[in-house]
DNA sequence: AGTGTGTAACCTACCGGTACGTTATAAATT
DNA sequence: AATTTATAACGTACCGGTAGGTTACACACT
């Protein structure tokens, strides 16, 4: 949306900067209004002609946080075209990164689906259908793979890639989340040799 | 179990299996107190006389799900006496059953380290030691199959376990997690055929 | 003029937590 | 045997604080 020449940080703006960091860090059940429009230095009336309530605030954030994702996600599919190993690797390699970074807790969308178990939660709505789209979009590039079981193998990445963003939260660096990119190069590797058990879904 | 002559369900022990119940489901932090303790036939008083505060009654929660989380562990285990393959299959196997039954939602332990990112919190520090427990049982299983790199593979193990856990509470049914055991299998098959990539951490 | 914003007060509901009184029981005392 | 006392378990009623959310109004800016 291009936006009228006169641009001032607005109010809504500093509101869902300050939001995304608060919520992300502390969980976006444990901090209140309050907080986020004190700290964005802004008030409740700004916070609720913007947003409405503070579970779309949470949908706005959830929103902009799965923003971030898909541009690491397509710079990692975009560095290596025609590519599809190397694509789902990069991809890999991107959430390795994150790892180092102590203040990092996993996936804001995944937290937040955790957090709100009812379906009907905007928040929620809002995760469950990004993740259906990774779930897509990794058997998109299974498929290119030529893997004899595309969905299964983008499945069995999509584990990896979510236990590395809960695992990171467990352990502090030296974790698990480590394994992750060795262990997709291994289920790649298996998968194109063709010799996998089980049933294709 | 053999109770002293006098056995009245207790109003601690109501508190407890009715604490356990709603904070699985609706995770903890959604949970109030006041509704536990009207759930549970009992009072304020009896909650806090027992339990000391709402942080402690979660770290017991955590507990009795660990318990029963070990439990499963330990029989999956011992029904595969030296086979430490069919072993961690069987726990996959495990794990697999519960994806079936709709109300679940993933492992109490993981979700609470979620909701309190606090290291503090006596919530959290139940859940991550039990966590550091399983990555080390884990491990002891993949070195005795005797595979070339035992704790990456135990680490891989463990991602798909979390990786599991969080997305049967995105997808319903039908999701990532039924790929758990395939791809479980897959990893050990590659670590014991001596072909994997990366360094041992 | 009109849009966006801040001020300041307010509301209801619920949060975790507690002071205090009650009941039941059984041992101790008379 | 009757009464007292100690103790454990429990409930009634309430605390201060804060949660999300709302209102009415004044002040800016273009």
């Amino acid at each position: 949306m291009p936006q009228p020449p006169t641009a001032t940080p607005k109010a809504a703006d500093r509101i869902l900067t300050t939001a995304t960091e608060l919520f992300y860090r502390e969980g976006s059940r444990a901090v209140g209004v309050d907080e986020i429009v004190a700290r964005a230095g802004a008030t409740k009336p700004s916070l609720y002609r913007a947003f409405g309530s503070k579970d779309q605030l949470i949908a706005a954030y959830l929103e902009t946080r799965a923003g971030e994702l898909w541009a690491n996600f397509d710079h990692a599919v975009a560095s290596h075209p025609g590519d599809p190993r190397a694509q789902i690797l990069a991809w890999f390699d991107a959430l390795g990164d994150r790892t180092t970074s102590s203040d990092r807790r996993g996936c804001g969308l995944s937290n937040a689906a955790v957090e709100y178990p009812d379906p009907k939660h905007p928040g929620r709505i809002v995760a469950v259908s990004h993740k259906e789209q990774m779930r897509k979009r990794l058997r998109e590039l299974t498929r290119s793979l030529d893997a004899r079981k595309p969905k299964k193998l983008a499945d069995s990445l999509m584990l990896l890639m979510e236990g590395a963003f809960v695992t990171r939260q467990l352990f502090d660096g030296t974790g698990p989340a480590g394994a992750a990119r060795g262990a997709a190069e291994a289920l790649i590797a298996a998968h194109i040799r063709r010799e996998i058990v089980g049933d294709e879904g």
